[in-house]
DNA sequence: TCGGTTCTGGAGAGGTCTCTCTAATACGGA
DNA sequence: TCCGTATTAGAGAGACCTCTCCAGAACCGA
């Protein structure tokens, strides 16, 4: 019986991301926002108890987004096929994504944390012990260091999304494939070689 | 015969780092900066023009004093120790001075390159171009793929040093041979072996 | 000792932002 | 048809910020 809604949370949260993009995370303002979505200021008010619950929501959903096909390629059967498309999984999401890839190249901190409610900062917890406990498995399965795991198939392709995105730029075709080598070529080699 | 400056620039600097590392960079507010350094703000409006220029100018000088350190290392006569040096260095340097880090770990972007003036812009395009060209000559006497070795040297490192760096934590010992050892392996395995 | 120059110190104009508040509005169920 | 509720729409209080401005302070050379 109540009046329906006019706007869509997801939309503002669309809008929120576009603005994050061209600026920084803390430099969205709720007034620009607005302005930008053609939403009343009172409208988003009525959804988002403050500017930071807002900034908190648009990070989590980023981050479940990613995750929903991450997570998956972790738990691949085949362990080292499961290593390698994952590798692969950060570089093709980023590359269908590059809005969202970008929001994920800032660090939660810039997220402005400290002014989450308690809800918000659990669901983060509860995103970074998925993660964790995905990683842990496949390291045990592939017998092989949880760092060097982590390295291979969350740093190293995270890092290499972040210089082609850097100038605005978009991912070439091929950046997949050399992610995906580089990732097998630093898990297949398991023993650390003497050095000079 | 004029009268001498009493607050001294690097300081000023020195103090928007801090606050750089505590928020964002877009996050620190001339007010603020001013209150935290104890001085009043006309003298640091007498120093800098504007607040991009502030930023900008903390941005340039920490990427010059990592580039000060990081490209004779790329120079040595021995390519391959270069490199491998060169890798260690990031997380060697990360680990004597994290605050300076974690403002590399923002992209220049952050810092509202759009408001910098003509001069700031050229130095930060100057920087870039070293780096650049001390990659390619390396890469060319390793006779290795330019996209591979940046992978090696920087993006590894870079991405690592990162989520080290991450939660506030500070950079463990054995980071930097970790690095080194991924770096030499990513540069020996020359030819893609063929997948599955 | 004095003059010229650079720097300090702080007040405040003008702008933007966050968030609050309230009257009006639109709908579903009885 | 009418009521109750959720939502809209926008004005505005209060805080904070950037940057300007200027009188006075501090120093050096002559």
């Amino acid at each position: 019986m109540p009046r329906p809604p006019r706007y869509d949370v997801d939309d503002l949260l669309d809008a929120a991301l576009a603005l994050t993009v061209a600026n920084t995370p803390t430099g969205v303002s709720v007034a620009e926002l607005a302005r930008h979505a053609g939403v009343p200021s009172g409208s988003v008010y009525h959804r988002f108890p403050s500017r930071a619950v807002l900034l908190a929501e648009l990070w989590l959903r980023t981050v479940d987004r990613f995750q929903e096909g991450f997570l998956p390629c972790l738990a691949d059967r085949d362990a080292c096929r499961g290593a390698r498309t994952a590798a692969r999984y950060v570089v093709d999401w980023s590359r269908t994504d590059p809005d969202s890839a970008r929001l994920l190249l800032y660090a939660r901190r810039d997220f402005v944390p400290q002014e989450w409610p308690a809800e918000q900062t659990a669901r983060a917890a509860a995103q970074d012990r998925r993660l964790r406990s995905a990683l842990r498995a496949l390291a045990g399965r592939l017998d092989v260091d949880l760092e060097r795991l982590v390295i291979a198939v969350v740093d190293l392709p995270y890092a290499v999304v972040r210089r082609h995105l850097a100038d605005g730029g978009a991912i070439a075709a091929g950046v997949a494939d050399t992610v995906e080598n580089c990732a097998d070529t630093l898990l297949r080699a398991r023993l650390p070689e003497p050095r000079r």
